[in-house]
DNA sequence: GTTTATAATCTACATTTGTAGTCGATGGAA
DNA sequence: TTCCATCGACTACAAATGTAGATTATAAAC
């Protein structure tokens, strides 16, 4: 199922701390976007519908969780963006991050790291 | 301007090769996409508008050039998506490219060249 | 010159997305 | 026990997106 962008702000804030409340979530994403209450209720609708998040129910409100990992909602998210750009190749990402600046040095270090281990690891 | 996937689809066929009319995108996309010519068409109209793409007239028809290029559309592209989705740094989406086996051997040779060259050139 | 195939343009319409208002129900305060 | 703040449910509505049909213009063929 496809999850718009505003959407995955909201499923953002579930994945970082889960089990919060409508009110909860409009607090938090307030400063960021503005939304007003019945927009985050809204989205969260949605997110149910597509079956993103589920519910609990807590007194006479909803307390939402993830039914969708971060992880591989990023495995698939990254795939498909890899896919549509670069041709489901990894590398020219990576070389398009480098061309255009935008790997600082931990960056560069953390990549080092990664690959060390993935040759270690074969 | 935001472009949508469709469009998307369209652009990175004029990237590949520009001077295109829309009868010549619609073969080319009609195998993968099973669009009609009217569809073609209609996005042709929409990446005109958003300035994405120009048009040059050729007899009674249209060819089709980028106006953004591949390069600038990825690196602004790219930033929006981890942006959304790692925090905005790159390590991470390295990791979960690295942790879903998204690289191949060759993705990692290409990876390491990469790194050498960046640590060399600072 | 007239026809015809094809090009562009205009119009269409359902679905998704962004953003919220309204309303009936209800748990808790008083 | 009554009232009210707040909750979820339902409704709204414009813009963007996916997908294409209908209409009009015209280059080329004859």
């Amino acid at each position: 199922m496809r999850i718009s962008q505003s959407e995955l702000e909201v499923l953002n804030i579930i994945w970082n701390r889960s089990g919060l409340a409508a009110s909860d979530l409009y607090e938090t994403l307030k400063p960021d976007t503005g939304w007003s209450l019945q927009t985050v209720k809204t989205l969260l609708a949605r997110l149910t519908e597509k079956q993103a998040i589920r519910t609990e129910r807590d007194g006479r409100r909803f307390l939402y969780y993830p039914l969708i990992t971060r992880e591989s909602y990023e495995a698939q998210a990254t795939r498909g963006f890899i896919k549509q750009l670069f041709g489901g190749r990894a590398a020219p990402l990576i070389a398009r991050l480098a061309e255009n600046d935008d790997l600082t040095d931990a960056d560069i270090s953390e990549i080092e790291a990664l690959i060390a281990k993935m040759k270690h690891d074969r």
